[in-house]
Formats: structure tokens, C-alpha cells, sequence
DNA sequence: CATGAATGAGTGTTCATTCAT
DNA sequence: GATGAATGAACACTCATTCAT
């Protein structure tokens, strides 16, 4: 019955996963023990060894799981062929990730594991799949806006995509410092940002419309 | 001989704290070991120990002298009555400060400290002064910009100024990760996404401005 | 099965009570290390960690025991109605205890407690009550013998007790010195010191002396 | 000028003795840390240096004024040919002693040494040096009281000598733990207690019994 | 197969003492 | 002589990981 015991693998992880986040989010990654992640998991020192062969293991697993997320946001992404669509579907699912309170707690982990990727080659790699795939597809849109004309030439339609990841994970930074943050003024600000610089396809300002 | 002995202080906390950032640059913050901050200083345990009250206060020091730094950037924000001509100056202050390599290391602590201060209170109100004072002021600059009609109305000017702020914490990020990121292409792409957005006095689009 | 884990967190924390003991009385409660400890019990730094919150909780511990010990000896103490049978019985299990080669050890490093004991207000109130029960039980029977006229009136019973705990601590400070220190002419020593208070049932004392 | 050097150099000592008994009083001699003795002495730590060759020497000073002190009282002792008077007289010097709250501190150093001692065969020198002269001194005069017959036979004078000394460390310790214990109480307590055994000239006796 | 007691190298920190000035 | 900055071995304690049961 390997199935059976693909899914109980399966759930086992989920639980040791679902324990590192909360402990993650709560005391940071290197203020968190193994020793607190075997009790919030409920599961046994060795029981969590099997699974995992150990601690960056665990790490990498929530990293793998935000990157997964965030691929699924992207493929949206790709499903229109009119960028603009393409570009307001990306901010109504920012819309909806940022908003969601339960992921408050994996964006804080997020936060730990940017800085963690800095000195963890393993971890980078698969940090930076979260945002490089993003950020290509991006470009990919906006070159090809570019290209219709929809917005002006003589911009790096990679660093204006850079510029749009900054523009979430800046966000994801403040709200992770401050619970508070306004996201819907924020999610207005910066559809009003993007928006100023599409042209419009029969003239007159974008800005003028980012008022509208 | 008081000044003698200051002097010497000042000396010695600036060979630990520049020993230390080079030790979290390299290695992160918990990465690094008193015992190398010790090595990497050239002085002993118990010297450092008389400078600093420990690890902590010493990654205080490093986040204080970054939150300085940051200060002196806004304060030339300030100095100017013309929002537009202080967003520039902004702009341009941003520039010198994310080309510069030799603040490559510091840029990459200051991730590390950003996760830091999630879960460190202390540290966190130190981060914390050093995004919510130019916030404040560029909230400011954007109001008054507002007022006078050169940012369309409708817009949060705290929102947008989290957006700008986002936008340099996003690249800073991106630039820790990929010392390759082309710094110069980012900038121009920031800079027509904030002109495309500013209203001109006269009429025509700022959109078409930021191809010019 | 918990009455196995239990036994067995017994048996590791005995080990770990007796290595101390035996390093406290060699070298003093501060001239011993926790390495020193970890080796003299053959167990590992981080079993003994696992049994005690830290060096202090080992010596609390030890601290505990002896008062233990105390209240079973002074229990006996309360077994008799008459109070100068009591007061025997009290100086038979006195000699009994000063004269157990195996409880030198533990008699010294009672000592250490006492001075540990006048700067750790945990461990002085458990030391405290090590003999402020002794004394008071003493207190009682003195003030029913006096009551019964076996004991001169005009003095204070808990002064008497007071008397009588000193002359078995400053004893065990004597012995702690000098392990030759002759424990049976002590005793025989204090007995007669005692007996002479007593008042004989039938009339003319030494204790109307003390009266006058 | 040797003279006057010496005289500094006494001063010296006695400002360092103090400060150190002051901290040891406070702290316990393992709680204060050389850095708080040259605090409190006002002196540098090179100073402090060139007076004694360490913290031990320190505190061997400190037992060396102690002992000293006790010398003198013991002296007083012996000047009396009438044991009884010589008796007398060094209780009134114990109630003097006791009663001094100038010399609580160093009652409460004075308990930090007898625990020191045990480990520091300099110390322990000098410690009981401090206890075992008195204690031969009261030896010989019970002895001869013994000889007038003013105390029964039968008993070891040395054995209650030791134990005239244990009723005083007794109590400083018990004053140590406690400030309020009442040392009026206890001194009329203890003189009951030793005049009991003390057979008149004239007559019945207490002693006969305590000979029983 | 699951457990959790045990490991021990490594951590941040202290402190008696020295010695260049 | 006096200073106090500097030393570095030693300290109490932690924690990711293992393996006998």
C-alpha cells in the first residue's frame, strides 16, 4: 500500500511544515529550536528526523511551498494575451494574498528566509525561483505592452518588472513590521502608479485616468 | 584628558562594528560567532566585551549607523520647497547610495536585520526609524505635491510614499541577492514610473514626459 | 509507562545530587565547574541539563535533601509528650547523624550553603527552614518544660532553641574544619550542659540559679 | 621617609580591605568581581595590584583583621585568675561584639570564610587560628575552674570549650541569616545555660547530675 | 517503526590579572 | 608610581542530531 503511506507521508510533513511556520513566525528561524517545533508538532524528536533530514530541510520545504504559491500566481498571469489584463489579474491576486490574514504568518517566515538566502546557496536558489519567475514573466508582459505601445519606450521592461516585485516585496517588509499597513490604499497607490504609465491606446494622459 | 580616550572609544567601537558587518555580511547574523567578530577584529574577547555589552548591542550599533545614514539621505528631502525638485533630489541621493559598492555589505546586513527585527523589539524600533522617518517626509512632499494639483487627487500620499519606500527596499533586496542587478536601468524605470504619475503644470501627459 | 521514566528521572537526578555533592566537598560550591560535575557523574552536559534548569537548581536540590533529612530528625523530636525524654531522643539522633562518617560530606557542604544561603534568597529559604522547624519544635518543647517547671522560668525558650541549634551547627562548623574534632565528648559535653538546666523533678537546682 | 610610606601603605590597605569587605558583605566573595573592589575602593585596578597580590591575599586580610580581633577579645580572657570572672568577662565582650551593628558586614564575611576555608588551606589556617586559640583559652580556664571544682568532673573541658565556641558561631550565623534575631534574649539564654553547670561554691550542684 | 534520552561541540560572556603608557 | 585597556582561559549553558530501546 504505498499510496497509503504516500498520503500519511504526505500529512506527516503538512504537520511538521505546518508547526515550523507557526514557530518561524512567532520566535524567527534561528530563534526557534528543534526542540519547539517537536512539541508544537506534536511528533516525536525521531519521527521528525525521518521526514526531514533535518532543520534546513524543514526551512527549505516552506521556502519551497511560498515559491510554489507564488508560481501559481504567476501562472495567472500568463493566461491573458492582453497585457493590461494580464497586469490587473497579477494585482487582483496580489490583492487577494496580501489581504488574506492567514498568510500574515508566511510572509513574516518569508521575511527570515530572504536573509537566510543570502548565506544559504541551497536556500537562495530557491528563494530567488519565487521571484525570478515572477519577475520574467513581468517583462515578458511589458515588453510586449512595449511593444503595442502601451507603455512608453526607452524604459527596461526588466527593471520596470524589477520594479513591480520591489513594489511587493517592500509592501510584504512593511506589513510584516506593521500589522496595520493600509493595503487596500496601498493596492490603490500603486495601481494608480502602474496605470499613470500605460498609454492610453487613444491618447491623452494615463494619469489623468489613474484619478478616474 | 578626556578627548584622548573619546577618541579612542569612538576608534575601537568602529573597528568592532566594521568587523562584525563584515562577519554578517559574510556569514549572516547568526552565522557569525563572537569568537570570529573576535578574530576578524584583531582585539580579544574581553576588549570587545568593554565596548560593546554583547552580540546584540553590537548588531544595535551596526542598525543605528544605517538608520543615520538613512537619515542624511531624507534630510536633503527636506531641504528643497519644491516637491518635485525634493523627489528628484531623492532620487538622485538613492542613486549614489545603491551604486556605491563598498555599501554592498552594509546593504546585505541591513536584510538580515530586517528579519532580525521582526522578533527583537529594540531592534525593530531602531529598523523601524529608519523607513518611518522618510516615510513620513516623503507622505509630506507627496501631500503638498497633491495640493497643488501635481499628483492626481484621490491617491493616499502615505500609500505612495510607502510604494517609493518599497521600491528602494525591494532593490536593495533584489541587488543582495544579484550583485548583477543593473542598478542604473532600475533607477530609470523608477524614475519614469514616479514622472508618469506627476501631473505637469501645463497640460500635456507626465507618462509622455517619462519617455522623453 | 511512567512509573519507569520516573524511577529512571530519579535515578539520573541521584547521580547527578551525589557527583555534585562530592565535587561541592572537594572543591567548594564555586571551585566546581559543571564540567567538573559532568565528568564525576559520567554523564553528558546536556543530560544534566535535561534533570536540572542549571548549577543553582543542583544545589537547591542538595540544599532540599538535607533539609529533608532535618525535618525527619527533628520529627522525631515530636514523638514524646514529655518533653526531656523529647530532648533525648533529639541528642541520640544527633549523635547518630554527627558521627556518620558518610554524611561528612554532606555536613560540609552544608556549610557552603550557609554562606551561599546569606546571598541567594532561594536557597536561603530553603536553608531556613532547615533550622527555623528545628527551632521551632525545640521552642515548643522548652516552653512545656518550663511550663512543667523543669526548666528555670526568666528564660526564653525560643533564645534556649536558638542556643541549642547553635551548639549543633557551630559543631558541624568544627567538624567541617577538622575531621579529627572528638564527636562523643562533644556530645557527652553538650548533654551535661543540658542536663544542668534541667530542674529535677524533686526539688533544689542549678536552674534556680540560672534565676538568679 | 619610610615612615610616612608605611603609613600611606597601611592606608592603602585598610581603604582596599574595606571597600572589599563592603563588596564581600553585599555580593558573597564569589558574587563580587575584582572590577567591583576597585569601584568601590575608588582606585585603579593597578593600585590595587601593587597593595595585594590578588583577591585571595585580599581576603586573607580580611580573615588576618578578623582573627586579630578575636585575638584581642580572647586576650581579655586570660588576664582574670578567677575562671568564673574570666567567664564573666568574656561574655560581656560576646554581648559587645554581638550587639555592634558596625560589624554585622563582617560577621556576614566572617560565614563566607568559615566556607572558604574548607578550600583554601591558607585560609583555613588563618580561620581557625581565629577560633582555636580562644578555644584553648577557654579550655585551660575550665579546666582549672574544673580543678577548683566549680565545674562537675567528667566532662572534657576542650569538649566544652568547643562548645562555648559553637554557641557563638551558632548565633552569628543564626544573625547572619536573620538580622532581627534577638541577641539579648540569646546572651541571657546562654549565661542561664552556662551558670547551670557552674556548682556553686557552697553546695548542691547541678553538675552532680549532669555527672549522673 | 517510533521514541525521547543522550550527546558534546559550540555558544555568548566573564573576570582575575598584566603591562605599555 | 599609577593607570586602566587589554588579555584569553574558563565559565555556564544550548541545541541539532543520533541511536538504543
Amino acid at each position: 500500500m504505498p499510496k497509503v503511506t504516500d498520503k500519511h507521508k504526505q500529512a506527516r510533513r503538512r504537520q511538521i511544515v505546518d508547526a515550523a511556520t507557526r514557530c518561524f513566525a512567532r520566535d524567527g528561524l534561528h530563534g526557534t529550536s528543534m526542540q519547539e517545533i517537536i512539541r508544537e508538532s506534536g511528533l516525536s524528536a525521531g519521527a521528525i528526523y525521518s521526514y526531514f533530514d533535518g532543520k534546513d530541510e524543514i526551512i527549505e520545504a516552506i521556502a519551497d511551498e511560498r515559491h510554489a504559491r507564488e508560481r501559481q500566481l504567476v501562472d495567472s498571469l500568463l493566461e491573458s494575451d492582453d497585457p493590461v489584463t494580464a497586469l490587473e489579474e497579477f494585482g487582483r491576486a496580489l490583492i487577494a494574498a496580501l489581504k488574506q490574514p492567514s498568510q500574515r504568518r508566511e510572509r513574516r517566515v518569508g521575511v527570515e528566509l530572504w536573509a537566510e538566502a543570502l548565506h544559504n546557496p541551497r536556500l537562495r536558489r530557491i528563494v530567488r525561483r519565487g521571484s525570478d519567475r515572477p519577475r520574467a514573466a513581468l517583462t515578458a508582459i511589458l515588453a510586449s505592452a512595449q511593444a503595442r505601445g502601451e507603455i512608453p519606450p526607452g524604459i527596461e521592461p526588466d527593471a520596470l518588472a524589477r520594479a513591480m516585485v520591489a513594489l511587493f516585496h517592500g509592501f510584504v517588509l512593511q506589513q510584516a513590521w506593521d500589522e496595520t499597513a493600509d493595503v487596500d490604499a496601498y493596492l490603490d497607490a500603486i495601481e494608480a502608479l502602474i496605470r499613470a504609465l500605460i498609454v492610453p491606446a487613444g491618447g491623452g494622459s494615463g494619469a489623468s485616468r489613474a484619478a478616474e
